[in-house]
DNA sequence: CTCCAGGGATGAT
DNA sequence: ATCATCCATGGA
Protein backbone atom coordinates (compact mmCIF):
# COMPACT_ATOMS: atom_id res chain seq x y z
CA UNK A 1 0.00 0.00 0.00
CA UNK A 2 1.57 3.24 -0.96
CA UNK A 3 0.37 7.15 0.10
CA UNK A 4 1.96 8.50 -2.89
CA UNK A 5 -0.05 10.30 -4.87
CA UNK A 6 0.67 10.69 -8.45
CA UNK A 7 -1.96 11.59 -11.28
CA UNK A 8 -4.08 9.79 -8.96
CA UNK A 9 -5.58 11.07 -5.65
CA UNK A 10 -7.12 7.67 -4.36
CA UNK A 11 -5.42 5.53 -2.35
CA UNK A 12 -3.83 2.70 -4.12
CA UNK A 13 -3.47 -0.80 -2.86
CA UNK A 14 -1.26 -3.32 -4.39
CA UNK A 15 -2.98 -6.61 -5.64
CA UNK A 16 -0.49 -9.55 -7.06
CA UNK A 17 -1.14 -10.28 -10.73
CA UNK A 18 1.52 -12.93 -11.96
CA UNK A 19 0.82 -14.09 -15.61
CA UNK A 20 -1.15 -10.81 -16.41
CA UNK A 21 -1.37 -7.98 -18.87
CA UNK A 22 -3.60 -5.46 -18.23
CA UNK A 23 -3.86 -3.34 -21.59
CA UNK A 24 -4.05 -6.58 -23.37
CA UNK A 25 -6.80 -8.07 -21.97
CA UNK A 26 -8.46 -4.87 -21.99
CA UNK A 27 -7.69 -3.65 -25.69
CA UNK A 28 -8.50 -7.27 -27.22
CA UNK A 29 -12.01 -6.94 -27.89
CA UNK A 30 -13.84 -8.62 -25.22
CA UNK A 31 -14.96 -5.29 -23.11
CA UNK A 32 -15.43 -1.67 -24.26
CA UNK A 33 -15.35 1.08 -21.78
CA UNK A 34 -12.04 1.17 -20.05
CA UNK A 35 -10.33 4.03 -20.87
CA UNK A 36 -6.62 4.82 -20.96
CA UNK A 37 -5.41 7.40 -18.39
CA UNK A 38 -1.63 8.47 -18.39
CA UNK A 39 -0.31 4.79 -17.09
CA UNK A 40 -3.53 3.31 -16.26
CA UNK A 41 -7.47 2.70 -17.01
CA UNK A 42 -10.32 3.85 -15.78
CA UNK A 43 -13.07 1.82 -15.83
CA UNK A 44 -16.48 0.17 -13.69
CA UNK A 45 -16.40 -3.37 -12.23
CA UNK A 46 -19.72 -3.89 -11.85
CA UNK A 47 -20.91 -0.57 -10.07
CA UNK A 48 -17.38 0.32 -8.45
CA UNK A 49 -15.07 2.95 -10.32
CA UNK A 50 -11.90 1.88 -10.48
CA UNK A 51 -8.14 2.62 -11.49
CA UNK A 52 -5.89 0.09 -12.63
CA UNK A 53 -1.90 0.59 -13.56
CA UNK A 54 -0.12 -2.35 -14.07
CA UNK A 55 3.32 -2.71 -12.36
CA UNK A 56 5.41 -5.27 -13.29
CA UNK A 57 3.73 -8.30 -11.53
CA UNK A 58 1.52 -6.55 -9.90
CA UNK A 59 -1.53 -3.77 -9.95
CA UNK A 60 -1.92 -0.81 -8.53
CA UNK A 61 -5.83 -0.30 -8.06
CA UNK A 62 -7.87 2.50 -6.33
CA UNK A 63 -11.19 3.34 -5.65
CA UNK A 64 -13.53 6.24 -4.38
CA UNK A 65 -13.21 5.87 -0.51
CA UNK A 66 -16.79 6.36 -0.02
CA UNK A 67 -17.82 6.10 3.32
CA UNK A 68 -19.99 2.81 3.52
CA UNK A 69 -17.62 1.40 0.45
CA UNK A 70 -16.16 -1.25 2.58
CA UNK A 71 -19.53 -2.25 3.65
CA UNK A 72 -21.20 -2.40 0.31
CA UNK A 73 -18.94 -4.67 -1.54
CA UNK A 74 -16.10 -6.72 -1.17
CA UNK A 75 -12.87 -5.30 -1.05
CA UNK A 76 -11.37 -4.05 -3.93
CA UNK A 77 -8.38 -6.30 -4.42
CA UNK A 78 -11.37 -9.56 -4.34
CA UNK A 79 -13.19 -7.66 -7.11
CA UNK A 80 -10.52 -7.28 -9.80
CA UNK A 81 -8.88 -10.85 -8.64
CA UNK A 82 -12.83 -11.94 -10.01
CA UNK A 83 -13.32 -9.52 -12.74
CA UNK A 84 -10.06 -10.25 -14.19
CA UNK A 85 -9.84 -14.17 -13.76
CA UNK A 86 -6.33 -13.91 -11.78
CA UNK A 87 -7.21 -17.86 -10.63
CA UNK A 88 -7.43 -19.03 -14.43
CA UNK A 89 -4.39 -21.02 -14.54
CA UNK A 90 -3.11 -19.50 -17.87
CA UNK A 91 -0.07 -21.95 -17.85
CA UNK A 92 -2.54 -24.35 -18.42
CA UNK A 93 -4.95 -23.17 -20.20
CA UNK A 94 -2.60 -22.39 -22.98
CA UNK A 95 -0.73 -25.39 -22.53
CA UNK A 96 -4.11 -26.73 -23.84
CA UNK A 97 -3.87 -24.77 -27.33
CA UNK A 98 -2.95 -27.18 -30.32
CA UNK A 99 0.56 -27.19 -31.05
CA UNK A 100 0.99 -25.43 -35.09
CA UNK A 101 2.85 -22.44 -36.16
CA UNK A 102 0.29 -19.55 -36.00
CA UNK A 103 -1.33 -20.59 -32.76
CA UNK A 104 2.28 -20.85 -30.93
CA UNK A 105 2.66 -17.48 -32.64
CA UNK A 106 -0.64 -15.63 -30.81
CA UNK A 107 0.35 -17.29 -27.96
CA UNK A 108 3.45 -16.08 -27.50
CA UNK A 109 2.06 -12.62 -29.01
CA UNK A 110 -0.88 -12.35 -26.13
CA UNK A 111 1.18 -13.48 -23.17
CA UNK A 112 -0.67 -12.32 -20.15
CA UNK A 113 -4.20 -12.03 -22.20
CA UNK A 114 -6.85 -13.57 -19.92
CA UNK A 115 -10.50 -13.66 -20.31
CA UNK A 116 -12.78 -11.55 -17.85
CA UNK A 117 -15.57 -12.59 -15.69
CA UNK A 118 -18.37 -9.35 -17.26
CA UNK A 119 -21.41 -8.57 -15.76
CA UNK A 120 -23.75 -10.47 -17.67
CA UNK A 121 -26.26 -8.10 -18.67
CA UNK A 122 -23.69 -5.55 -19.23
CA UNK A 123 -22.12 -7.94 -21.70
CA UNK A 124 -25.20 -9.34 -23.52
CA UNK A 125 -26.39 -5.57 -23.95
CA UNK A 126 -22.79 -4.47 -25.20
CA UNK A 127 -22.46 -7.45 -27.70
CA UNK A 128 -26.33 -7.04 -29.12
CA UNK A 129 -24.90 -3.52 -29.76
CA UNK A 130 -21.59 -5.06 -31.56
CA UNK A 131 -22.91 -6.72 -34.92
CA UNK A 132 -21.32 -4.98 -38.35
CA UNK A 133 -19.27 -2.86 -35.95
CA UNK A 134 -16.09 -2.00 -35.41
CA UNK A 135 -13.94 -1.98 -31.82
CA UNK A 136 -14.02 1.67 -31.74
CA UNK A 137 -17.53 2.51 -32.95
CA UNK A 138 -18.68 -0.41 -29.94
CA UNK A 139 -16.56 1.43 -27.62
CA UNK A 140 -18.37 5.05 -28.72
CA UNK A 141 -21.77 3.15 -28.16
CA UNK A 142 -21.09 1.91 -25.04
CA UNK A 143 -19.56 5.25 -23.96
CA UNK A 144 -23.01 6.71 -24.75
CA UNK A 145 -25.48 4.47 -23.40
CA UNK A 146 -23.39 4.50 -19.80
CA UNK A 147 -23.83 8.48 -20.57
CA UNK A 148 -27.31 8.66 -21.00
CA UNK A 149 -28.50 5.89 -18.45
CA UNK A 150 -25.54 5.21 -16.29
CA UNK A 151 -24.88 6.50 -12.95
CA UNK A 152 -22.03 8.91 -13.03
CA UNK A 153 -19.15 8.38 -11.00
CA UNK A 154 -15.32 9.70 -10.22
CA UNK A 155 -12.20 8.04 -9.74
CA UNK A 156 -8.74 9.73 -10.05
CA UNK A 157 -10.75 12.94 -11.06
CA UNK A 158 -12.08 11.18 -14.23
CA UNK A 159 -15.86 10.83 -14.62
CA UNK A 160 -17.12 7.45 -15.57
CA UNK A 161 -20.38 5.34 -15.52
CA UNK A 162 -21.73 2.55 -14.61
CA UNK A 163 -23.38 0.65 -17.36
CA UNK A 164 -27.27 0.88 -16.89
CA UNK A 165 -29.56 -2.23 -15.40
CA UNK A 166 -32.05 -3.85 -18.21
CA UNK A 167 -34.57 -1.72 -15.92
CA UNK A 168 -32.89 1.27 -16.82
CA UNK A 169 -32.50 0.61 -20.34
CA UNK A 170 -36.16 -0.82 -20.54
CA UNK A 171 -37.63 2.46 -19.67
CA UNK A 172 -35.97 4.46 -22.60
CA UNK A 173 -37.06 4.69 -26.04
CA UNK A 174 -36.15 3.57 -29.02
CA UNK A 175 -35.88 7.01 -30.16
CA UNK A 176 -33.44 7.45 -27.44
CA UNK A 177 -31.06 4.54 -27.94
CA UNK A 178 -31.01 5.38 -31.60
CA UNK A 179 -29.39 8.98 -30.22
CA UNK A 180 -26.60 6.55 -28.69
CA UNK A 181 -25.36 5.44 -32.51
CA UNK A 182 -27.08 2.32 -32.05
CA UNK A 183 -29.11 2.26 -35.67
CA UNK A 184 -30.85 -0.88 -36.24
CA UNK A 185 -29.82 -2.24 -32.87
CA UNK A 186 -32.03 -0.13 -31.11
CA UNK A 187 -34.49 -2.02 -30.97
CA UNK A 188 -33.25 -5.40 -30.61
CA UNK A 189 -31.64 -3.78 -27.06
CA UNK A 190 -34.50 -2.72 -26.26
CA UNK A 191 -37.09 -5.78 -26.94
CA UNK A 192 -34.24 -7.79 -24.82
CA UNK A 193 -34.20 -5.40 -21.78
CA UNK A 194 -37.91 -5.82 -21.80
CA UNK A 195 -37.37 -9.16 -21.63
CA UNK A 196 -35.02 -9.20 -18.83
CA UNK A 197 -36.47 -6.38 -16.83
CA UNK A 198 -39.53 -8.10 -16.73
CA UNK A 199 -38.19 -11.68 -15.93
CA UNK A 200 -39.36 -13.56 -18.89
CA UNK A 201 -35.43 -14.02 -18.81
CA UNK A 202 -33.40 -14.34 -16.22
CA UNK A 203 -29.64 -14.17 -17.15
CA UNK A 204 -28.50 -15.33 -13.38
CA UNK A 205 -30.72 -18.37 -14.06
CA UNK A 206 -29.61 -19.68 -17.26
CA UNK A 207 -25.99 -19.93 -16.00
CA UNK A 208 -26.67 -23.58 -14.63
CA UNK A 209 -27.78 -24.64 -17.91
CA UNK A 210 -25.84 -26.57 -20.37
CA UNK A 211 -23.39 -24.59 -23.03
CA UNK A 212 -26.21 -25.84 -25.67
CA UNK A 213 -28.94 -25.18 -23.60
CA UNK A 214 -28.05 -22.24 -22.87
CA UNK A 215 -26.53 -20.70 -26.28
CA UNK A 216 -30.17 -21.59 -27.51
CA UNK A 217 -31.55 -19.30 -24.52
CA UNK A 218 -29.35 -16.54 -25.09
CA UNK A 219 -30.17 -16.88 -29.38
CA UNK A 220 -33.72 -16.89 -28.30
CA UNK A 221 -33.28 -13.00 -27.62
CA UNK A 222 -33.74 -10.20 -30.21
CA UNK A 223 -30.55 -9.32 -31.81
CA UNK A 224 -28.54 -12.52 -30.36
CA UNK A 225 -27.19 -14.92 -33.05
CA UNK A 226 -24.89 -17.80 -32.82
CA UNK A 227 -21.79 -15.32 -32.80
CA UNK A 228 -22.85 -13.07 -30.01
CA UNK A 229 -24.17 -16.02 -28.18
CA UNK A 230 -21.09 -17.32 -28.00
CA UNK A 231 -19.31 -13.65 -27.09
CA UNK A 232 -21.58 -14.19 -24.54
CA UNK A 233 -21.13 -17.22 -23.10
CA UNK A 234 -17.11 -17.13 -23.31
CA UNK A 235 -17.29 -13.60 -21.41
CA UNK A 236 -19.90 -13.49 -18.74
CA UNK A 237 -20.80 -17.28 -18.31
CA UNK A 238 -17.30 -18.65 -17.74
CA UNK A 239 -17.92 -20.96 -20.91
CA UNK A 240 -14.48 -21.10 -21.99
CA UNK A 241 -14.69 -23.63 -24.47
CA UNK A 242 -17.12 -20.98 -26.41
CA UNK A 243 -15.72 -20.40 -29.58
CA UNK A 244 -17.11 -16.79 -31.51
CA UNK A 245 -16.98 -16.91 -35.26
CA UNK A 246 -16.61 -13.07 -36.52
CA UNK A 247 -15.55 -11.76 -39.87
CA UNK A 248 -11.64 -12.15 -38.20
CA UNK A 249 -11.36 -15.43 -36.85
CA UNK A 250 -13.30 -16.55 -40.13
CA UNK A 251 -10.36 -15.34 -42.44
CA UNK A 252 -7.79 -16.90 -40.57
CA UNK A 253 -9.66 -20.27 -40.53
CA UNK A 254 -10.17 -19.79 -44.23
CA UNK A 255 -6.55 -18.63 -44.54
CA UNK A 256 -4.87 -20.55 -42.13
CA UNK A 257 -6.69 -23.77 -41.32
CA UNK A 258 -8.49 -24.35 -44.79
CA UNK A 259 -5.91 -22.73 -47.64
CA UNK A 260 -6.43 -23.65 -50.90
CA UNK A 261 -9.94 -25.62 -50.48
CA UNK A 262 -13.56 -24.62 -51.82
CA UNK A 263 -16.67 -25.19 -50.38
CA UNK A 264 -15.89 -24.16 -46.78
CA UNK A 265 -18.99 -23.87 -45.03
CA UNK A 266 -20.02 -22.05 -41.88
CA UNK A 267 -20.67 -25.64 -40.40
CA UNK A 268 -17.44 -27.31 -41.80
CA UNK A 269 -15.60 -23.85 -39.88
CA UNK A 270 -17.99 -24.38 -36.60
CA UNK A 271 -17.56 -28.56 -36.34
CA UNK A 272 -14.00 -27.70 -36.68
CA UNK A 273 -13.24 -24.96 -34.59
CA UNK A 274 -15.27 -26.79 -31.68
CA UNK A 275 -12.58 -29.78 -32.18
CA UNK A 276 -9.09 -29.12 -32.92
CA UNK A 277 -9.14 -26.10 -30.36
CA UNK A 278 -10.25 -28.07 -27.49
CA UNK A 279 -11.80 -27.67 -24.11
CA UNK A 280 -10.23 -23.80 -23.68
CA UNK A 281 -10.85 -23.27 -27.31
CA UNK A 282 -12.59 -19.60 -26.41
CA UNK A 283 -9.42 -18.93 -25.19
CA UNK A 284 -7.35 -20.07 -28.62
CA UNK A 285 -9.80 -18.27 -30.28
CA UNK A 286 -8.99 -14.66 -28.36
CA UNK A 287 -5.85 -14.98 -28.96
CA UNK A 288 -6.00 -15.46 -32.60
CA UNK A 289 -8.56 -12.64 -32.90
CA UNK A 290 -6.09 -10.29 -30.54
CA UNK A 291 -3.12 -11.16 -32.74
CA UNK A 292 -4.96 -10.97 -36.20
CA UNK A 293 -6.29 -7.21 -35.20
CA UNK A 294 -3.50 -6.13 -34.07
CA UNK A 295 -0.77 -7.81 -36.73
CA UNK A 296 -3.00 -8.60 -39.67
CA UNK A 297 -4.11 -4.73 -40.82
CA UNK A 298 -4.06 -6.63 -44.49
CA UNK A 299 -6.18 -8.77 -46.07
CA UNK A 300 -3.06 -10.79 -47.55
CA UNK A 301 -4.01 -13.72 -49.04
CA UNK A 302 -2.73 -16.83 -48.41
CA UNK A 303 0.55 -15.55 -47.24
CA UNK A 304 2.81 -18.35 -46.50
CA UNK A 305 2.05 -20.17 -43.02
CA UNK A 306 -0.84 -22.18 -43.93
CA UNK A 307 -1.96 -24.81 -41.75
CA UNK A 308 -4.51 -26.90 -43.35
CA UNK A 309 -6.59 -29.43 -41.73
C1' DC B 1 -14.92 9.18 -52.39
C1' DT B 2 -15.34 3.83 -51.32
C1' DC B 3 -14.91 0.02 -48.29
C1' DC B 4 -15.78 -2.44 -44.21
C1' DA B 5 -16.90 -3.54 -39.46
C1' DG B 6 -16.41 -9.14 -33.19
C1' DG B 7 -23.98 -10.35 -37.65
C1' DG B 8 -28.91 -11.07 -37.26
C1' DA B 9 -33.69 -11.27 -39.05
C1' DT B 10 -36.34 -12.32 -42.72
C1' DG B 11 -38.04 -14.47 -46.75
C1' DA B 12 -37.09 -17.37 -50.86
C1' DT B 13 -35.18 -21.71 -52.52
C1' DA C 1 -31.18 -26.52 -43.77
C1' DT C 2 -28.75 -23.17 -46.81
C1' DC C 3 -28.71 -18.56 -49.45
C1' DA C 4 -29.65 -13.46 -50.63
C1' DT C 5 -30.80 -9.22 -49.04
C1' DC C 6 -31.40 -5.53 -45.99
C1' DC C 7 -30.30 -3.25 -42.08
C1' DA C 8 -27.40 2.33 -39.75
C1' DT C 9 -23.23 4.32 -38.76
C1' DG C 10 -18.60 6.12 -38.81
C1' DG C 11 -13.51 5.07 -39.01
C1' DA C 12 -9.96 4.13 -42.21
Amino acid sequence: MSNDEGICSVKLIQIAAPDFDLEKTLNSGQVFHWEKIDSGFCGTIGNVAAYLEQRGDALEGGAPATPDWQELVPPLAELVRHYFALDHSLAQICASFPDDKLMNTAREFCRGLRIIRQPKWECLATFICSPMKQVAHIRQISRKLRERFGEALEVCDQGVYTFPPAERVAQGSEKQLRECRLGYRAKNLLATARLAASGDIDLEKIATLSDADLRAALCALPGVGPKVANCVMLFAYERLGAFPIDVWIERVLREKYFARKRKVTTKRLRDFSANYFGAHGGYAQQYLFHHARMTGRRRGKGQAGEICA
